[in-house]
RNA sequence: GUGGGUGUAGCUCAGUUGGUUAGAGCGUCUGGUUGUGGCCCAGAAGGUCGUGGGUUCAAUCCCCAUCACUCACCCCA
């Protein structure tokens, strides 16, 4: 048996539903901050990641599905969106058609990891970013408009974590004190963070090691290193989401690992799922868009798994969907009558009703446990005593009640189910 | 890439301390008399017990290998 790439899921009709209303509440909140979607391809030249993401992260390391075309160029599936977004408007000149381009997405990405609970090779992530200005309402606003979505599919347990990594000039500042504080401590440290004290010392601060963490612990903090300026913008951005009455908790250990943040960084965490907790990350990335070779064009953004919010959705049985049901099921009395209860189907469902019927001569019983499957609300009964008649019985499923209706008046039929 | 757990019917899972025809619930199908659903009742279909090898008179059960799934680490949505 063929069955789907390990990571990979089929989302089935019955996901179908909860899946349309993450995506209607997504794009109706990205309708209300005006956000324009954007679609951009699955697939990018590899280059485009590798220079975006950062050659030294995770994904571009051991995470991305990277092949060669037949013609010997080397493409790779989107990882994440925001590289694609910002292509997409150095490309087509966005950021000189208008100052600021807000677009959201609602997509799948790929990333060759081993899968867990909240952790797929194929996932969606929808998304924002506001390319075109350094504005602290703007970082808020991501917050905001995240906060806010999620908050619509009824998750309770959400903690929205914030953080500030500062220009890359403090950073480095910052990272030489990091350095000297650890220098005498460098032989406790776990293997791990040896390592990363050499590639990416921020993340001492993520260490799951008890001996780090108590390392860790008295370090200094780039908060506490901050410019002016970027200390400026992090306080704006705090009042806002205060005023916005968004709760959050500064979290100085908030490291993101994509190489493009500076200032704002932040997370929306739920216990919810499984040890992958969190829903959405996001920040600011002020250097993106002139590193791949457009102008300097400050902007943020964030990401959210769709994935790993239903499993949030499913432990806290926060989605109550409408249940589904079906406008009307023909019921066929007698064999010779499949045609005109066909014909009825028809007649019905180009009327714009739901409509289903039975299409392999069952019984009459058959028939009306399907209908009741199926939820219908009315059931149409055509043949017997009545047809002949020229009447055809209309059923209301749930009241039981049923009504004799001459059978060339289809109109009054469609007026009742209606 | 590393470690743990699990593979028995479409689904959720029992079970055999190795012994004849492997079970339940749910689901599916058919029926419970003239032409009507839900509840109830009866019956039926459906399984190479993940795969390969070994031990044994005998393996779904024990041993080995392998694959798949799953959870966790790393990292991330």
């Amino acid at each position: 048996m063929i069955k789907a790439i390990k990571g990979t899921k089929d989302i089935l009709p019955k996901d179908i539903p909860a899946w349309n209303f993450i995506e209607n509440i997504v794009a109706e909140k990205m309708r209300q901050f005006n956000y324009k979607e954007i679609r951009t391809p699955v697939f990018e030249e590899t280059a485009l990641f590798s220079r975006g993401i950062g050659e030294a992260t995770d994904i571009v390391g051991k995470e991305m599905y990277t092949f060669t075309d037949r013609s010997n160029n080397s493409v790779t599936l989107r990882p994440e969106m925001t590289a694609s977004v910002v292509r997409a408007l150095i490309e087509h000149f966005l950021d000189k058609q208008q100052n600021l381009n807000k677009l959201y997405y609602i997509s799948p990405m790929f990333r060759q990891e081993r899968p867990q609970a909240g952790r797929l090779r194929q996932f969606h992530q929808f998304g924002a970013e506001a390319l075109g200005s350094n504005d602290p309402s703007l970082d808020a606003e991501m917050i905001i408009l995240a906060y806010d979505i999620i908050k619509e599919f009824g998750i309770k347990n959400l903690t929205v974590k914030i953080n500030s990594l500062g220009v890359p000039s403090s950073r480095e500042e910052y990272k030489t004190i990091l350095r000297d504080y650890l220098k005498d401590k460098f032989e406790n440290l776990s293997e791990e963070s040896k390592n990363r004290y050499e590639t990416n010392i921020l993340r001492l601060f993520d260490s799951k090691d008890e001996h780090d963490q108590e390392i860790m612990k008295n370090a200094p903090l780039l908060l506490e290193h901050l410019d002016d300026e970027s200390l400026e913008h992090f306080e704006k951005v705090k009042q806002i989401l205060l005023s916005a009455k968004v709760p959050f908790e500064i979290d100085p250990k908030l490291v993101r690992g994509l190489d493009y943040y500076t200032n704002t960084t932040f997370e929306i965490v739920s216990s919810s799922v499984g040890s992958q907790s969190a829903l959405c990350g996001g920040g600011r990335y002020n250097l993106l868009v002139n590193q791949l070779g457009g102008k300097e064009v400050p902007a943020v953004g964030f990401a959210a798994g769709i994935e790993r919010i239903l499993l949030a959705c499913e432990t806290e049985e926060s989605l109550n969907l409408p249940e589904e049901k079906l406008d009307c099921y023909i019921v066929r009395l007698d064999k010779e009558l499949s045609a005109k209860a066909y014909e009825y189907g028809l007649l019905l469902r180009r009327a714009g009703l739901e409509v289903e019927l039975d299409y392999s001569l069952r019984s009459i019983k058959a028939q009306m446990r399907e209908a009741n499957r199926l939820n219908a609300k009315y059931t149409l009964l055509v043949g017997g005593e009545e047809f002949e008649n020229n009447k055809v019985v209309l059923k209301n499923m749930e009241t039981s009640e049923q009504q004799n209706i001459d059978f060339e008046n289809i109109e009054s039929i469609i007026k009742i189910i209606k």
